[in-house]
DNA sequence: TTTCGGGTATGACCATAATCATACGCATGT
DNA sequence: ACATGCGTATGATTATGGTCATACCCGAAA
Protein backbone atom coordinates (compact mmCIF):
# COMPACT_ATOMS: atom_id res chain seq x y z
CA UNK A 1 0.00 0.00 0.00
CA UNK A 2 1.93 2.87 -1.10
CA UNK A 3 0.93 6.71 -0.54
CA UNK A 4 -2.23 7.69 -2.20
CA UNK A 5 -3.58 10.50 -3.09
CA UNK A 6 -7.28 11.57 -2.42
CA UNK A 7 -8.19 11.15 -6.49
CA UNK A 8 -6.42 7.49 -6.36
CA UNK A 9 -7.84 6.66 -3.55
CA UNK A 10 -11.45 7.03 -3.81
CA UNK A 11 -11.01 7.17 -7.60
CA UNK A 12 -13.84 4.48 -8.07
CA UNK A 13 -16.03 7.30 -6.06
CA UNK A 14 -15.37 10.11 -8.35
CA UNK A 15 -18.55 11.08 -10.33
CA UNK A 16 -17.77 14.39 -12.52
CA UNK A 17 -15.69 17.54 -13.25
CA UNK A 18 -17.06 20.58 -12.51
CA UNK A 19 -15.65 24.24 -14.41
CA UNK A 20 -16.71 27.22 -12.10
CA UNK A 21 -16.59 30.96 -13.46
CA UNK A 22 -14.85 33.12 -11.26
CA UNK A 23 -17.36 33.68 -8.14
CA UNK A 24 -19.31 31.35 -8.50
CA UNK A 25 -20.61 29.24 -6.13
CA UNK A 26 -20.08 25.41 -5.60
CA UNK A 27 -22.18 24.90 -2.36
CA UNK A 28 -23.47 26.58 0.23
CA UNK A 29 -23.97 26.71 3.96
CA UNK A 30 -26.91 24.42 4.76
CA UNK A 31 -27.00 22.36 1.14
CA UNK A 32 -27.13 18.88 1.52
CA UNK A 33 -23.83 17.82 1.89
CA UNK A 34 -23.73 15.20 -1.12
CA UNK A 35 -19.90 15.93 -2.20
CA UNK A 36 -16.33 15.88 -1.52
CA UNK A 37 -14.10 17.72 -4.17
CA UNK A 38 -10.56 18.36 -5.26
CA UNK A 39 -9.85 20.93 -6.91
CA UNK A 40 -8.18 20.34 -10.24
CA UNK A 41 -7.52 24.16 -11.62
CA UNK A 42 -8.34 27.35 -9.55
CA UNK A 43 -9.36 28.21 -6.58
CA UNK A 44 -11.58 27.59 -4.27
CA UNK A 45 -12.50 29.22 -0.98
CA UNK A 46 -14.77 28.26 1.84
CA UNK A 47 -16.75 31.01 3.90
CA UNK A 48 -18.51 30.98 6.87
CA UNK A 49 -21.26 34.34 7.24
CA UNK A 50 -21.55 35.13 11.12
CA UNK A 51 -25.01 36.48 11.90
CA UNK A 52 -23.79 40.08 11.16
CA UNK A 53 -23.18 38.97 7.50
CA UNK A 54 -19.24 39.31 8.14
CA UNK A 55 -17.23 36.72 5.38
CA UNK A 56 -14.98 34.45 7.85
CA UNK A 57 -12.56 32.49 5.23
CA UNK A 58 -12.09 29.22 6.56
CA UNK A 59 -9.77 27.51 3.68
CA UNK A 60 -8.95 28.12 0.60
CA UNK A 61 -8.06 24.88 -1.80
CA UNK A 62 -5.73 25.42 -4.81
CA UNK A 63 -5.02 23.27 -7.32
CA UNK A 64 -4.52 19.49 -5.78
CA UNK A 65 -6.34 20.09 -2.84
CA UNK A 66 -9.22 18.82 -1.71
CA UNK A 67 -12.17 20.70 0.08
CA UNK A 68 -15.18 19.68 2.40
CA UNK A 69 -13.96 16.10 3.56
CA UNK A 70 -15.83 17.51 6.86
CA UNK A 71 -19.46 16.46 4.49
CA UNK A 72 -18.01 12.83 5.17
CA UNK A 73 -19.46 13.12 8.90
CA UNK A 74 -22.11 15.64 8.03
CA UNK A 75 -25.75 15.97 6.77
CA UNK A 76 -24.78 19.51 5.47
CA UNK A 77 -22.31 21.99 4.70
CA UNK A 78 -21.44 24.19 7.12
CA UNK A 79 -20.33 26.84 5.10
CA UNK A 80 -20.16 27.94 1.54
CA UNK A 81 -17.97 27.47 -1.20
CA UNK A 82 -17.07 30.01 -3.53
CA UNK A 83 -14.70 30.12 -6.89
CA UNK A 84 -12.26 32.71 -6.38
CA UNK A 85 -10.44 31.88 -9.71
CA UNK A 86 -11.61 29.76 -12.75
CA UNK A 87 -11.71 26.68 -11.58
CA UNK A 88 -12.34 22.96 -12.07
CA UNK A 89 -13.25 20.75 -9.53
CA UNK A 90 -13.39 17.05 -9.37
CA UNK A 91 -16.79 15.94 -7.42
CA UNK A 92 -16.80 12.37 -5.55
CA UNK A 93 -20.19 10.69 -4.26
CA UNK A 94 -19.87 10.99 -0.58
CA UNK A 95 -22.07 7.85 -0.23
CA UNK A 96 -19.93 6.12 -2.55
CA UNK A 97 -16.97 7.35 -0.83
CA UNK A 98 -18.35 5.95 2.73
CA UNK A 99 -19.48 2.30 1.20
CA UNK A 100 -15.99 1.87 -0.25
CA UNK A 101 -14.25 2.99 3.29
CA UNK A 102 -16.70 0.40 4.53
CA UNK A 103 -16.02 -2.63 2.07
CA UNK A 104 -12.30 -2.19 2.21
CA UNK A 105 -10.80 -1.80 5.72
CA UNK A 106 -7.49 -1.23 3.63
CA UNK A 107 -8.61 2.13 2.21
CA UNK A 108 -9.66 2.77 5.58
CA UNK A 109 -6.36 2.78 6.60
CA UNK A 110 -4.63 4.37 3.79
CA UNK A 111 -7.62 7.17 3.97
CA UNK A 112 -6.19 7.69 8.21
CA UNK A 113 -2.67 7.88 6.41
CA UNK A 114 -3.31 10.47 3.85
CA UNK A 115 -4.90 12.26 6.72
CA UNK A 116 -2.14 12.29 8.98
CA UNK A 117 0.27 12.96 6.36
CA UNK A 118 -1.85 15.97 5.79
CA UNK A 119 -1.92 16.95 9.67
CA UNK A 120 1.82 16.80 9.76
CA UNK A 121 2.06 18.92 6.85
CA UNK A 122 0.09 21.47 7.94
CA UNK A 123 0.95 21.40 11.32
CA UNK A 124 4.85 21.95 9.84
CA UNK A 125 3.57 24.95 7.89
CA UNK A 126 2.59 26.62 10.29
CA UNK A 127 5.72 25.67 12.55
CA UNK A 128 7.21 27.65 9.68
CA UNK A 129 4.83 31.00 9.73
CA UNK A 130 5.51 31.08 13.42
CA UNK A 131 8.86 32.43 12.87
CA UNK A 132 9.03 36.06 12.68
CA UNK A 133 12.23 36.75 10.50
CA UNK A 134 11.77 36.79 6.53
CA UNK A 135 15.53 35.29 6.48
CA UNK A 136 14.87 32.43 9.06
CA UNK A 137 11.20 31.34 7.67
CA UNK A 138 12.49 31.19 4.23
CA UNK A 139 15.53 28.98 5.35
CA UNK A 140 13.34 27.00 7.10
CA UNK A 141 10.94 26.26 4.68
CA UNK A 142 13.46 25.26 2.44
CA UNK A 143 15.04 23.14 4.73
CA UNK A 144 11.95 21.79 5.21
CA UNK A 145 11.18 21.10 1.68
CA UNK A 146 14.04 20.45 0.67
CA UNK A 147 15.23 16.56 -0.62
CA UNK A 148 17.32 15.31 2.08
CA UNK A 149 19.76 13.50 0.40
CA UNK A 150 19.88 16.10 -2.81
CA UNK A 151 19.00 19.27 -0.71
CA UNK A 152 17.35 20.50 -3.74
CA UNK A 153 13.46 21.57 -3.85
CA UNK A 154 11.40 22.27 -6.94
CA UNK A 155 9.72 25.36 -6.53
CA UNK A 156 5.94 24.79 -5.42
CA UNK A 157 3.50 24.96 -8.90
CA UNK A 158 6.69 26.88 -10.69
CA UNK A 159 6.46 30.16 -9.28
CA UNK A 160 7.72 32.11 -6.27
CA UNK A 161 4.79 34.34 -6.14
CA UNK A 162 2.64 30.92 -5.14
CA UNK A 163 5.37 29.95 -3.14
CA UNK A 164 5.22 33.45 -1.30
CA UNK A 165 1.84 32.67 -0.63
CA UNK A 166 2.59 30.01 1.18
CA UNK A 167 4.85 31.27 3.58
CA UNK A 168 2.33 34.20 3.91
CA UNK A 169 4.55 36.87 2.70
CA UNK A 170 4.46 39.35 0.17
CA UNK A 171 6.35 38.51 -2.95
CA UNK A 172 8.21 41.20 -2.96
CA UNK A 173 10.07 40.43 0.18
CA UNK A 174 10.28 36.70 -0.67
CA UNK A 175 12.15 37.57 -4.36
CA UNK A 176 14.43 40.16 -2.07
CA UNK A 177 14.83 37.62 0.71
CA UNK A 178 15.83 34.76 -1.80
CA UNK A 179 18.42 37.43 -3.37
CA UNK A 180 20.06 37.70 -0.43
CA UNK A 181 20.20 34.03 0.39
CA UNK A 182 21.83 33.51 -2.64
CA UNK A 183 24.04 36.93 -2.39
CA UNK A 184 25.50 35.18 1.46
CA UNK A 185 25.95 31.84 -0.48
CA UNK A 186 23.46 29.79 1.31
CA UNK A 187 21.99 28.64 -1.52
CA UNK A 188 22.00 28.37 -5.39
CA UNK A 189 19.27 28.80 -8.08
CA UNK A 190 18.10 27.32 -11.58
CA UNK A 191 14.86 27.23 -13.61
CA UNK A 192 12.39 26.45 -11.13
CA UNK A 193 14.63 24.61 -8.84
CA UNK A 194 16.49 25.68 -5.03
CA UNK A 195 19.59 24.08 -3.73
CA UNK A 196 20.43 24.61 -0.12
CA UNK A 197 24.39 24.90 0.00
CA UNK A 198 25.78 23.92 2.88
CA UNK B 1 -20.50 7.98 17.50
CA UNK B 2 -19.90 11.33 19.30
CA UNK B 3 -16.66 13.56 18.13
CA UNK B 4 -14.17 11.72 20.40
CA UNK B 5 -10.50 12.75 21.41
CA UNK B 6 -7.51 11.00 20.77
CA UNK B 7 -8.21 10.17 24.18
CA UNK B 8 -11.37 8.40 24.35
CA UNK B 9 -10.96 6.95 20.96
CA UNK B 10 -7.57 4.99 21.39
CA UNK B 11 -7.69 4.34 25.44
CA UNK B 12 -7.62 0.85 25.27
CA UNK B 13 -4.19 0.99 23.98
CA UNK B 14 -3.05 3.56 26.49
CA UNK B 15 -0.11 2.04 28.21
CA UNK B 16 1.54 4.50 30.45
CA UNK B 17 2.63 8.02 31.52
CA UNK B 18 5.59 9.20 31.17
CA UNK B 19 7.45 13.10 33.39
CA UNK B 20 10.21 14.49 30.66
CA UNK B 21 12.10 17.22 31.97
CA UNK B 22 13.06 19.83 30.29
CA UNK B 23 15.36 19.19 27.47
CA UNK B 24 14.75 15.51 27.48
CA UNK B 25 14.85 13.35 24.55
CA UNK B 26 11.00 11.33 24.04
CA UNK B 27 12.40 9.42 20.96
CA UNK B 28 15.49 9.73 18.41
CA UNK B 29 14.72 9.66 14.73
CA UNK B 30 15.48 6.11 13.62
CA UNK B 31 14.24 4.61 16.63
CA UNK B 32 11.70 1.77 16.05
CA UNK B 33 8.53 3.67 16.19
CA UNK B 34 6.04 2.06 18.82
CA UNK B 35 4.02 4.66 20.37
CA UNK B 36 1.82 7.23 19.63
CA UNK B 37 2.03 9.92 22.40
CA UNK B 38 -0.33 13.01 23.97
CA UNK B 39 0.94 15.92 25.88
CA UNK B 40 -0.72 16.05 29.01
CA UNK B 41 1.56 18.90 30.60
CA UNK B 42 4.24 20.90 29.24
CA UNK B 43 5.41 20.91 25.26
CA UNK B 44 7.61 18.56 23.11
CA UNK B 45 8.81 19.63 19.96
CA UNK B 46 9.64 17.50 16.91
CA UNK B 47 12.93 18.27 15.35
CA UNK B 48 14.57 17.05 12.35
CA UNK B 49 18.44 17.21 11.92
CA UNK B 50 19.98 18.08 8.59
CA UNK B 51 22.83 16.45 7.66
CA UNK B 52 24.66 19.69 8.21
CA UNK B 53 23.51 19.86 11.90
CA UNK B 54 20.75 22.30 11.30
CA UNK B 55 17.79 21.86 13.64
CA UNK B 56 14.47 22.22 11.57
CA UNK B 57 11.46 22.16 14.03
CA UNK B 58 8.98 20.58 12.39
CA UNK B 59 5.77 20.61 15.32
CA UNK B 60 5.15 21.92 18.69
CA UNK B 61 2.85 20.20 20.76
CA UNK B 62 1.46 21.56 23.59
CA UNK B 63 -0.97 19.78 26.31
CA UNK B 64 -4.11 17.88 24.15
CA UNK B 65 -2.18 17.83 21.11
CA UNK B 66 -1.28 14.67 20.11
CA UNK B 67 1.95 13.49 18.21
CA UNK B 68 3.94 11.25 15.88
CA UNK B 69 0.36 9.61 14.77
CA UNK B 70 2.70 9.01 11.64
CA UNK B 71 4.63 6.20 13.63
CA UNK B 72 1.00 3.95 12.65
CA UNK B 73 2.62 4.01 9.25
CA UNK B 74 5.88 3.57 9.78
CA UNK B 75 9.03 1.04 11.22
CA UNK B 76 10.75 4.41 12.29
CA UNK B 77 10.37 7.98 14.03
CA UNK B 78 11.63 10.40 11.47
CA UNK B 79 12.44 13.07 13.79
CA UNK B 80 13.40 13.27 17.07
CA UNK B 81 11.35 14.34 19.85
CA UNK B 82 12.71 16.42 22.88
CA UNK B 83 10.40 18.46 25.65
CA UNK B 84 10.69 22.23 25.63
CA UNK B 85 9.01 22.50 28.75
CA UNK B 86 8.75 19.78 31.94
CA UNK B 87 6.22 17.68 30.48
CA UNK B 88 3.99 14.52 30.76
CA UNK B 89 2.87 12.89 27.85
CA UNK B 90 0.60 9.52 27.39
CA UNK B 91 1.59 6.41 25.59
CA UNK B 92 -0.44 4.54 23.50
CA UNK B 93 0.78 1.25 21.89
CA UNK B 94 1.00 1.36 17.80
CA UNK B 95 0.36 -2.05 17.06
CA UNK B 96 -2.74 -2.28 19.52
CA UNK B 97 -3.83 0.80 18.09
CA UNK B 98 -3.57 -1.05 14.76
CA UNK B 99 -5.40 -3.56 16.56
CA UNK B 100 -8.03 -1.77 17.55
CA UNK B 101 -8.57 -0.02 14.28
CA UNK B 102 -9.02 -3.83 12.45
CA UNK B 103 -11.51 -5.04 14.84
CA UNK B 104 -13.45 -2.38 14.62
CA UNK B 105 -14.37 -0.78 11.72
CA UNK B 106 -16.27 2.19 13.91
CA UNK B 107 -13.49 3.60 15.04
CA UNK B 108 -11.48 3.69 11.78
CA UNK B 109 -14.54 6.25 10.54
CA UNK B 110 -13.89 8.04 14.14
CA UNK B 111 -10.32 7.72 13.40
CA UNK B 112 -11.26 9.55 9.92
CA UNK B 113 -13.56 11.86 11.52
CA UNK B 114 -11.03 12.67 13.97
CA UNK B 115 -8.35 13.43 11.56
CA UNK B 116 -10.53 15.59 9.29
CA UNK B 117 -11.74 17.70 11.92
CA UNK B 118 -8.01 18.35 12.81
CA UNK B 119 -7.21 19.32 9.11
CA UNK B 120 -10.62 21.61 9.17
CA UNK B 121 -8.90 23.49 12.20
CA UNK B 122 -5.44 23.70 11.58
CA UNK B 123 -5.89 25.04 7.52
CA UNK B 124 -8.09 27.72 9.66
CA UNK B 125 -5.47 28.37 11.70
CA UNK B 126 -3.01 28.82 8.52
CA UNK B 127 -5.54 31.31 6.56
CA UNK B 128 -5.65 33.44 10.01
CA UNK B 129 -2.37 33.33 10.04
CA UNK B 130 -1.90 34.69 6.59
CA UNK B 131 -3.78 37.63 7.27
CA UNK B 132 -0.80 40.56 7.51
CA UNK B 133 -3.27 43.31 9.76
CA UNK B 134 -2.89 42.62 13.22
CA UNK B 135 -6.42 44.05 13.95
CA UNK B 136 -8.05 42.06 11.18
CA UNK B 137 -6.09 38.81 12.36
CA UNK B 138 -7.28 38.98 15.51
CA UNK B 139 -10.99 39.96 14.44
CA UNK B 140 -10.94 36.78 12.22
CA UNK B 141 -9.72 34.82 15.08
CA UNK B 142 -12.69 35.85 17.27
CA UNK B 143 -15.05 35.10 14.66
CA UNK B 144 -13.83 31.85 13.77
CA UNK B 145 -13.72 31.01 16.99
CA UNK B 146 -16.89 32.25 18.79
CA UNK B 147 -19.84 30.23 19.56
CA UNK B 148 -22.14 31.72 16.47
CA UNK B 149 -25.05 31.77 18.98
CA UNK B 150 -23.42 33.64 22.31
CA UNK B 151 -20.84 35.41 19.75
CA UNK B 152 -18.24 34.37 22.82
CA UNK B 153 -15.17 32.75 22.91
CA UNK B 154 -13.26 31.46 25.96
CA UNK B 155 -9.21 32.30 25.72
CA UNK B 156 -7.58 29.45 24.71
CA UNK B 157 -5.70 27.90 27.66
CA UNK B 158 -6.91 30.56 29.87
CA UNK B 159 -4.10 32.91 28.37
CA UNK B 160 -3.72 35.94 26.30
CA UNK B 161 -0.06 35.02 26.09
CA UNK B 162 -1.15 31.38 25.22
CA UNK B 163 -3.66 32.99 22.22
CA UNK B 164 -0.72 35.02 20.82
CA UNK B 165 1.46 32.20 20.25
CA UNK B 166 -1.60 30.79 18.23
CA UNK B 167 -2.36 33.97 16.18
CA UNK B 168 1.67 34.02 16.06
CA UNK B 169 2.27 37.38 16.79
CA UNK B 170 3.81 39.05 19.73
CA UNK B 171 1.51 39.22 23.01
CA UNK B 172 2.26 42.68 23.15
CA UNK B 173 0.86 43.20 20.00
CA UNK B 174 -2.41 41.25 20.84
CA UNK B 175 -2.60 43.26 24.07
CA UNK B 176 -2.43 46.23 22.62
CA UNK B 177 -5.08 44.66 19.62
CA UNK B 178 -8.04 43.66 22.48
CA UNK B 179 -7.36 47.13 23.78
CA UNK B 180 -8.02 48.95 20.64
CA UNK B 181 -11.23 46.56 19.77
CA UNK B 182 -12.74 46.95 23.38
CA UNK B 183 -12.05 50.72 22.91
CA UNK B 184 -13.85 50.76 19.49
CA UNK B 185 -16.80 48.54 20.91
CA UNK B 186 -16.04 45.47 18.68
CA UNK B 187 -15.22 43.25 21.65
CA UNK B 188 -16.16 43.33 25.54
CA UNK B 189 -14.13 41.37 27.94
CA UNK B 190 -14.46 39.53 30.79
CA UNK B 191 -12.56 36.51 33.10
CA UNK B 192 -10.62 34.59 30.13
CA UNK B 193 -14.13 35.27 27.83
CA UNK B 194 -14.54 37.60 25.10
CA UNK B 195 -17.42 38.54 23.70
CA UNK B 196 -18.00 40.07 20.01
CA UNK B 197 -20.28 43.14 20.09
CA UNK B 198 -22.16 43.21 16.79
C1' DT C 1 2.90 42.58 -35.11
C1' DT C 2 1.16 44.47 -31.35
C1' DT C 3 -1.02 44.25 -27.15
C1' DC C 4 -2.08 42.28 -22.94
C1' DG C 5 -1.38 39.84 -18.71
C1' DG C 6 1.47 37.58 -15.41
C1' DG C 7 5.68 36.35 -13.34
C1' DT C 8 10.21 38.16 -12.15
C1' DA C 9 12.97 41.64 -10.05
C1' DT C 10 14.43 45.76 -7.55
C1' DG C 11 14.14 50.60 -5.60
C1' DA C 12 11.95 54.03 -2.37
C1' DC C 13 9.19 54.97 1.31
C1' DC C 14 6.62 54.23 5.26
C1' DA C 15 3.36 51.98 8.45
C1' DT C 16 3.22 48.53 11.46
C1' DA C 17 4.38 45.28 14.52
C1' DA C 18 8.55 43.57 17.10
C1' DT C 19 11.55 44.64 20.67
C1' DC C 20 12.99 46.50 24.93
C1' DA C 21 11.67 48.50 29.14
C1' DT C 22 8.83 49.25 33.11
C1' DA C 23 5.23 48.36 36.42
C1' DC C 24 1.53 46.00 38.75
C1' DG C 25 -1.14 42.11 40.66
C1' DC C 26 -1.21 37.54 42.17
C1' DA C 27 0.01 32.95 43.45
C1' DT C 28 3.63 29.93 45.24
C1' DG C 29 7.18 28.77 47.90
C1' DT C 30 10.60 29.47 51.52
C1' DA D 1 7.05 38.34 55.43
C1' DC D 2 9.45 38.42 51.59
C1' DA D 3 11.19 36.95 47.26
C1' DT D 4 10.41 34.85 42.85
C1' DG D 5 8.11 33.96 38.69
C1' DC D 6 4.45 34.69 35.51
C1' DG D 7 0.70 36.87 33.27
C1' DT D 8 -1.15 41.36 32.34
C1' DA D 9 -0.61 45.87 30.58
C1' DT D 10 1.27 49.93 28.34
C1' DG D 11 5.01 53.27 26.73
C1' DA D 12 9.03 54.37 23.65
C1' DT D 13 11.83 53.24 19.93
C1' DT D 14 13.24 50.98 15.95
C1' DA D 15 13.82 47.39 12.59
C1' DT D 16 11.49 45.03 9.39
C1' DG D 17 8.56 43.80 6.06
C1' DG D 18 4.55 45.68 3.41
C1' DT D 19 3.11 48.75 -0.12
C1' DC D 20 3.59 51.26 -4.23
C1' DA D 21 6.06 52.11 -8.30
C1' DT D 22 8.74 50.86 -12.24
C1' DA D 23 10.82 47.84 -15.64
C1' DC D 24 11.85 43.63 -18.13
C1' DC D 25 10.78 39.22 -20.19
C1' DC D 26 7.88 35.94 -22.20
C1' DG D 27 3.88 33.49 -23.94
C1' DA D 28 -0.80 33.89 -25.59
C1' DA D 29 -4.26 36.21 -27.83
C1' DA D 30 -6.08 39.54 -31.07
Amino acid sequence: MQKKSFGELFAPARTSVKSLAQGEVLFRQGDAASYLYTVLQGGVRLVRYTSEGDAVVIYTARAGDSLAEAALFSEIYHCDAEAVLPATVACYDKEKILALLQAHPEKSMACIALFARQVRSLRSLLEVRSIRSARDRVLHYLLLQADPITMEMSIPAGSVKAMAHKLAMAHETLYRTLAVLENEGKISRGAGIIKIRH
